[in-house]
DNA sequence: GCGCATAATACTGTATCCATAATTATAGAA
DNA sequence: TTCTATAATTATGGATACAGTATTATGCGC
């Protein structure tokens, strides 16, 4: 008697390939087998095309005309295409959250942030990822557009095609932490075109870690 | 022995579909009924459910859960927050295109304003339409980001949703032509930031029309 | 006469089955 | 030994059949 959550198989299914897509169990480039995969997640093949069909509209895989489905391999110039637009669409969500953000919502935010600061000082970065994104993603949900948000949403999918996405936060936390003090303080200060700023240049100076991190390959380890 | 478009039955599907609805032969609201529409095909309901989740994806038609299909219905809201995204992803486009274009784009482009002045003194709408989606698309491609280019596509698709969309172009035959004229000559001079002022604010006025004459319903004929 | 409950009908969601096309392997010829 | 052609195997695309749930209509009770 699930009242809640009537939804459907193919739904589930494509949550679940898109965790495994995201977590690079199935790296860019792999052929997808619906037999293997039904049998393995004991459905049929029907939900599970219908799953896939959802994850190729999604850009996350595609499909070949008879020849199957394939996880997409995204370019470096997918990445430069994609992050400055990403800046200036986060920034506009800056800017425009700052317009429209209550006392609460700031107080909301400022939680996070210090979240952010403690988890970064403790050396957490599991739960320094965790409030990075909740950061980003109050912030999106308080510029009060459905669509702005639905855009930001669909590329940062297809950002995590590619396994760099977490490695250009990982190599910089520090930097990271001040980029996203300067958009809280220009937050606070009620001033939206600092914050638009703020959180574009934030975007773009991750794309530009990314690019030295793609150079020169083994970030931390033997070199 | 076609050997180009080995397009997929759910893709041709989806496609018919995408045309009935911006025809609004398919209203916003209209429940699909999958047996019928299969039948009227004469196809199975395998390949139309698939077609019918990649609309849904891109948020054409809303898929309830034991409930069936239902074309989406778009609110006024949501019109209000779509014009000022595309305004700065068309704006950005322009400046981008400004930059990137060679000496022979730039005369396309002309050639393509060309005709849209001449279809609008000549009255032939149809041409006139035809036009102004040309010269935007081509103005898109020249930015060169695939990505900025598919976001504005699938956003426009939900603009075709409301039948409102084309009024409020032809409401303001002159003055659209006025803002094309601006835009023109802006990637004419090189002004990468003007051109990309003269684009958003085409937009925004397109909007401004728009919500006028959402306001006062039938706009040229018996009031 | 109105409201609620139960049953019947119809549509969605899933599984199974079949046909067609593509790929691979094997055999034969150069 | 290598290349090509043909055949076989395998996977995708589509159709049909079945099960489960929601909605609607009808009948009974208050």
């Amino acid at each position: 008697m699930n009242r809640i959550a009537p939804t459907a198989l193919y739904q589930e299914v494509a949550e679940r390939l898109r965790q495994r897509i995201f977590a690079h169990e199935l790296p860019p480039g792999t052929w997808i087998d619906e037999q293997k995969l039904a049998e393995q997640y004991g459905i049929s093949r029907t939900p599970l095309r219908e799953a896939l069909k959802v994850l190729a509209s999604e850009g996350l895989v595609e499909l070949k005309p008879r020849r199957g489905c394939y996880v997409t391999e995204i370019s470096a110039q997918d990445i430069n295409d994609i992050f400055p637009l990403m800046a200036m669409l986060e920034g506009r969500c800056a800017a425009e959250a700052v317009k429209r953000a209550k006392r609460a919502d700031i107080e909301e935010l400022k939680a996070i942030h210090e979240t952010l600061e403690r988890s970064a000082q403790e050396g957490k970065i599991e739960t320094f990822f965790e409030a990075n994104q909740q950061f980003h993603q109050r912030i999106q949900e308080l510029a009060g557009n459905r669509w702005l948000l639905t855009v930001i949403q669909d590329l940062r999918k297809v950002l995590k095609l590619s396994r760099m996405h977490s490695l250009s936060i990982e190599g910089r936390l520090q930097q990271s932490l001040e980029e996203h003090r300067a958009i809280m303080a220009a937050i606070q200060a009620g001033d939206a075109a600092q914050a638009e700023k703020a959180m574009h240049d934030h975007l773009l100076l991750g794309q530009e870690a990314l690019a030295r991190i793609h150079d020169s390959p083994p970030p931390a380890k033997a070199a």
